[in-house]
DNA sequence: GTATGTTTCAAACGATCGTTCTAATTCGGA
DNA sequence: TCCGAATTAGAACGATCGTTTGAAACATAC
């Protein structure tokens, strides 16, 4: 960051707020996310430059700082866009399962599958068109920690307290702390298994680079995904 | 990387093999490793910088090029120095369990903590003087798949097969993918915990940024996690 | 002492970074 | 039709990047 001027009074932007609620500029606006989200997934906040974002956008450089005003806040726009209808929906389908059970516990099983399913779906479904949503949640947990600390709070801490308050009723014998290391391991399963990071087995033929995605279709794996970490949390740590 | 001229002869050092040998060069170099990891875990490789790093470890930029030839090979020798021995350590526990069971077939949890114990105990005596290790193995798993792909397959390809033929013995009943897939699972938990990135619960006090150190010991969450993932493995998808 | 090879340094190179500046373009409403 | 605000493009700025260079500092052997 070469100038950092903190003038209070930047001109060429009008005010905090976004210059465009619809009008001609939206559209370039949303290549722009777009390209950023692919970049960012690919190499990595400081790995992905405006330059090569807004080039494969197909616009220029102001454009992008006209829209979001710094590279960080294209960051930011960019993890906000997806995660925030994602976490949206996981919270309307807990909500709906609870309001149908009426009063009885939630299966473990159906907690953990408003939880997953959804950033899985999406997951699966960007796979197939192209790349897009992948390493994009997951740079979250490894990218610069001062520029994204911020935003996990904000995005991710109401819906782990939810959550866990969940998972706390149908485990009624476990202890608050109990529930939410757990529930911090099943994050780490959701974040590797979106990431595409696999560890693959050199003894088999070397289709290596696809992973699972190739043996096992996708609905198999949420569905071990959920029986794993329900394992994990019913499992009772006996010193 | 502004130059790369592909030269093939660089006459600046004298072949593909290292300078020293426990010569008098080789404390800076250990100094320039021990800046690196830091380096590379707190802001990841294209974050971290080379001047960074020298400044760091009190050296000059050349001379980490003089060690290691380039910023990737200096990644390079920094993972290889922490996940040689670690993963030397898990294979020579797993054999000497085995050797002592003489036939009969092991506990889940203990091939598990033949797993995790090794990399959780670097994790932690890490954390208590500097955080040295942390987020190190972890960042193999986010930054840019062409630095440290063929190194994480060179790494972990045969650590994986070699526990995932032990965990196969002690599940009889699932089929090899099953045991795989669980495993992968597994890795996810692992590198979620040594990477420290843990979403806080907002109700709870703010001792946010420590995550669980505060509140609980090492040794209980090694141990819960062995349970969790144990719990995990043998839970069953039923359809 | 000198000669030799190893190690370190300061300086510089070209490239690229994020950001800003200025001007040209576009488009809805008077 | 002209106007003014919104939007875009191109060039430039200062800073920093990874790497290279050439010469000092150092140890060791003769």
């Amino acid at each position: 960051m070469p100038k950092r001027t903190d003038s209070p009074l930047s001109l060429s932007r009008p005010a905090g707020l976004a210059p465009t609620e619809g009008g001609r500029g939206a559209e370039t606006r949303e290549r722009l996310l777009d390209a950023a989200e692919r970049a960012f997934a690919e190499r990595g906040f400081e790995g992905a430059s405006m330059r090569a974002v807004t080039q494969a956008a197909g616009a220029s450089v102001s454009a992008a700082n006209y829209h979001f005003g710094s590279k960080e806040a294209l960051l930011r726009a960019t993890l906000l866009r997806r995660v925030g209808p994602l976490n949206a929906r996981r919270l309307a389908c807990l909500d709906a399962l609870e309001a149908e059970a009426g009063g009885r516990p939630l299966k473990l099983e159906t907690i953990l599958e408003a939880f997953l399913r959804p950033v899985f779906e999406e997951h699966a479904a960007s796979a197939t068109t192209t790349d897009r949503f992948r390493q994009v949640a997951a740079r979250i947990y490894s990218d610069p920690p001062d520029v994204v600390a911020a935003i996990k709070k904000e995005l991710f801490g109401p819906i782990v307290a939810r959550f866990v308050g969940a998972l706390s009723t149908a485990l009624p014998k476990r202890s608050r702390e109990e529930v939410e290391l757990g529930f911090q391991f099943t994050i780490g399963v959701m974040v590797h298994v979106i990431s595409g990071h696999l560890v693959t087995v050199p003894n088999q033929e070397d289709a290596a680079d696809e992973g699972w995605s190739s043996r096992l279709s996708d609905e198999s794996v949420l569905q071990q995904m959920i029986a794993y970490v329900a394992g994990g949390l019913r499992a009772r740590y006996t010193p």
